[in-house]
RNA sequence: GGGCCCGUAGCGCAGAAUGGACAGCGCAUCGGCCUUCGGAGCCGGAGGUCGUGGGUUCAAGUCCCACCGGGCCCGCCA
């Protein structure tokens, strides 16, 4: 197992034995302050009234007879502290095989034991291409999905496809009454030409009540599965589908199963919530007023929610509200139902594993709901629905801690973006995204325009290189580029995307990532001896020490990232990674030292790209060996 | 009106789950480093009332309260 947690784990003991009850303990900044740090004596200093000095003494003379293998010194700092310092010859050894051995799958740790999780991403209405806004869930979402698959947890990928509300009728009314044609014009991606006529037809019906009334009639009839209007609306939703997974892919996510909304409704998956929101009064019929003939959700037990009024479940006409759906469905996901949806394959993934589809006509059963817990990536806009649904799930008697909302901020368009779409900014410094309005950067375009800067750059390194190379590694890099620059923020702070920002492929962005590794490989690759982590030098080299405690962190890493949800934690691992490494490789020659040294630097080269192998993988930043 | 989120250098961001020692990084700017493993890199300079004011604490960017500024949500839309 991991050496520096072991490091950690004696201290702990140490401490435990010396009398503190709840040992603190904390990484030091500064390498002057020893490995691992603790201000335990302060606590004790409180409850004796003796200075924490005193204290923090009298703690390291009791723990002056152990017999020890990793804390190499001992020291009291003022006011209080208790600075341990590791043995790093010891330490190297250990970390160094390990993560040698294990290579990309170096750090892994079992804390999923196993447990299903569902995650839902993307859900991109299927009228319009993905822009930027979606493809910040897509990159949360398939990061979130990927640590949770390293940490040993069952994970399935859920897309759900709203595939009957207005946004479709408004383009199905284009192809039917307002003589667009289905086929794009040429070079134009389906996905995108639709996302295009669909803010010019909103236009149109905003002026237009003729429009507007037959907008609602389509609307009403997507929802009759006899219909010619359902039948036509599911050739567009598929095309427009496979377009946006062409996108999801590129940027590297993957799917298990893709939930269309229609199909929540086909298979009534909210008569069973219905029926037992009806047990336990928690929903009730509206006789007068203007919610007349409504039933409304109770929320007035709710410390938060009671203060905005109650919540339309099923409309006067009969229908479902989007709430009413997205509750059947997630109460399908924690397997709170006797009823299930019925499937077909839909594709392939890149990585070969298959994608299924609802489908009322299907042949296939499936076990994709029913989850330990749920993670939606949706953006915080979706809050309180979302806040509904769970309160909801409480009342059908589930522990509401198994689903997660898993929230993040819009992105919206820089005032230099959005002059280039010709949208008036006025003073203000940045403007939202807006599909109907026409607002929005597109994912593909922006992918095509970073790939060719990057191209641009591999041309000059190596004008040696055929197309084909120099193509490929553009892509890695644009991937890398616009996955890092999506998640490297909070997920709480908005994101005003601003193109030659995201386009940046120097300084804090993905490929600085992929620079440290492609140099890695090099050192490898002209080798001509092996690496070997049991020659440890006498003095180890301050470089060395970082870069061993960098790699040695990442278990830790990925405990903290997957507790917390936050993708974010690896990324700036990732980046503080790449740097100590860069400092190692200034200062430390490897491939001219002397050998005992050589095969030694040789290993931390080697544990250094599982490390950054493994971190990368969870991000999603692609990796190349050369760029 | 009610609820939620954000505010750290000119700009963009870490540091916020567990309060700990002089608050870090990138861009931009100024100055260095290629006869030595890839300069998409490295080193150094300059640049900070951590929105403001209180409070808790031995210790607050981090916790609590108030306020200011910005954003979002509160529809028989989804």
């Amino acid at each position: 197992m991991n050496g520096l947690k072991q490091f950690v784990d004696e201290v702990r003991d140490l401490l435990k034995k010396s009398g503190v009850e709840e040992p603190k303990t904390v990484f030091p900044k500064d390498p002057r302050f020893g490995d691992l740090s603790s201000p335990s004596a302060f606590d004790i200093a409180k409850k004796t009234g003796n200075p924490p000095v005193q204290e923090a003494r009298a703690l390291a003379a009791r723990m002056s007879g152990e017999k020890l293998r990793y804390v190499e010194k001992i020291e009291v700092a003022d006011p209080g502290y208790l600075n341990f310092y590791a043995n790093w010859k010891t330490l190297a050894v250990e970390i160094l095989s390990e993560a040698v051995e294990r290579g990309p799958r170096y750090g892994e740790i079992d804390i999923g034991k196993g447990r299903y999780v569902l995650v839902e991403h993307t859900s991109v209405n299927p009228n319009k291409a993905l822009h930027i806004g979606h493809a910040r869930n897509v990159c949360l979402g398939d990061s979130i999905a990927r640590l949770l698959t390293k940490t040993s947890h069952k994970v399935a990928v859920a897309n759900y496809i709203d595939d009957s509300g207005v946004q479709m009728a408004e383009i199905l009314l284009a192809f039917t009454h307002l003589g667009y044609s289905i086929n794009p014009p040429e070079g134009e991606k389906f996905d995108q030409y639709c996302g295009r006529i669909y803010a010019e037809v909103s236009k149109k019906i905003e002026s237009n009540p003729e429009l507007e009334n037959l907008k609602r009639k389509i609307a009403a009839d997507l929802e009759n599965y006899e219909s010619q209007v359902y039948r036509f609306n599911a050739e567009v939703v598929d095309r427009v589908l496979r377009e946006q997974l062409k996108t999801c892919w590129r940027l590297g996510a993957r799917y298990d199963v893709l939930n269309k909304e229609s199909d929540v409704l086909f298979f009534d998956l909210w008569d069973d919530v219905f029926k037992s929101l009806r047990e336990e009064n928690a929903v009730y019929f509206v006789d007068s007023g203007p919610k007349k003939g409504c039933w409304m959700f109770d929320l007035r037990g709710h410390p938060k929610l009671s203060k905005e009024g109650d919540e339309v479940l099923v409309k006067s006409d009969g229908s479902t509200t989007y709430v009413a759906r997205d509750l059947g469905y997630a109460a399908w996901k924690l397997g709170l139902l006797n009823r299930d949806f019925k499937y077909r394959m839909f594709g392939v993934n890149p990585d070969n594993t298959p994608v299924y589809i609802t489908d009322r006509k299907g042949h296939e059963t499936k076990q994709f709901g029913s989850a330990s817990y749920t993670i939606n990536v949706v953006d915080v806009r979706q809050r309180r629905p979302q806040e509904i649904v769970r309160y909801a799930l409480e009342k059908l008697g589930a522990d509401p801690s198994r689903y997660i909302h898993y929230a993040y901020e819009v992105v919206s368009l820089s005032r230099a973006d959005a002059e280039k779409l010709n949208v008036p900014v006025e003073e203000a410094s940045f403007v939202h995204m807006s599909g109907r309005g026409g607002i929005y950067v597109n994912v593909d375009p922006l992918l095509d325009y970073i790939k060719a800067k990057a191209i641009e750059g591999a041309r000059q390194r190596h004008p040696d290189w055929s197309s084909e190379k120099t193509e490929y590694v553009g892509e890695q890099i644009a991937v890398a580029a616009l996955r890092y620059f999506l998640v490297r923020a909070d997920p709480d702070k908005m994101i005003v995307f601003d193109s030659s920002e995201a386009a940046d492929i120097e300084g804090d962005t993905g490929p600085y990532i992929m620079y440290a590794y492609a140099r890695a490989t090099r050192i490898l690759e002209k080798s001509d001896t092996s690496p070997d982590p049991r020659r440890t030098p006498e003095k180890l080299e301050a470089q060395e020490i970082e870069l061993l405690r960098k790699i040695s962190i990442l278990p830790m890493v990925y405990e903290e990232a997957v507790k917390t949800l936050s993708v974010k934690r690896v990324v700036t691992y990732l980046r503080e990674l790449a740097f100590v490494f860069n400092d190692f490789y200034e200062t430390c020659p490897v491939l001219s030292a002397a050998d005992d040294t050589k095969v030694f630097r040789l290993a931390m080269v080697e544990a250094f790209r599982s490390a950054m192998s493994s971190a990368a993988q969870v991000v999603g930043i692609p990796l190349v060996e050369e760029m």
